[in-house]
DNA sequence: CCCTGATTCGC
DNA sequence: GCGAATCAGG
């Protein structure tokens, strides 16, 4: 007999179930496996739904949902937030160290903050020792080089995933 | 706000 | 059966 005809895409195959077996298992997220496998989080989320394989909930109660509503429903296309995401990972050219010199030695009272000094707070607005970081504030900034990095978030959520 | 998990429903 | 859309929680 010849091996197989698959006229059709093989989606969901054995091996591919196995790999999202092992991959849930292993306690990676829905997305990691999704990226791993090559298909998108919702496909392996229903999967594993399809095959009672949840982590928490039981399938149970959930209160009642959208119901009767159909605008347009077909295709969308959303793997491009994991093609972004996984961009913004790789592509974090960030320097390691050597941005944030924040000194504390220069700091300073509400009284003593000037054009070009950093206002950063230190401590708690009230508490006995409130201050700023009075470092050096480049023109134009509230604060110093180390404290904008804090302050303006590019990306906050530098996770470090294994890979 | 963003991310992850789970459910519902059209195809 | 598959997966996009959607909701719900953290």
């Amino acid at each position: 007999m010849p091996v197989l005809s698959p006229t059709t895409s093989p989606t969901w195959t054995d091996d591919r179930i196995e790999l999202l077996k092992r991959h849930f298992e292993a306690g990676l997220s829905c997305r990691e496996i999704a990226a791993d496998i090559g298909v998108s989080r919702n496909a392996v989320i229903g999967k594993l739904s399809r095959l009672n394989l949840t982590r928490g909930r039981a399938a149970d109660d959930r209160k009642d949902q959208d119901r009767g509503f159909a605008p347009a429903r077909t295709r969308r296309a959303v793997p491009r937030l994991q093609y972004e995401m996984l961009a913004t990972i790789y592509g974090e050219s960030d320097g390691p160290a050597a941005a944030g010199p924040i000194d504390e030695a220069n700091r300073c009272s509400l009284l003593e903050l000037s054009e070009n000094r950093c206002r950063w707070p230190i401590s708690t607005p009230g508490e006995d020792d409130f201050c700023f970081c009075g470092n050096t504030a480049p023109d134009g900034q509230p604060y110093c080089a180390g404290h904008s990095r804090l302050a303006y978030r590019p990306n906050t959520r530098a996770r470090v995933m294994r890979g």
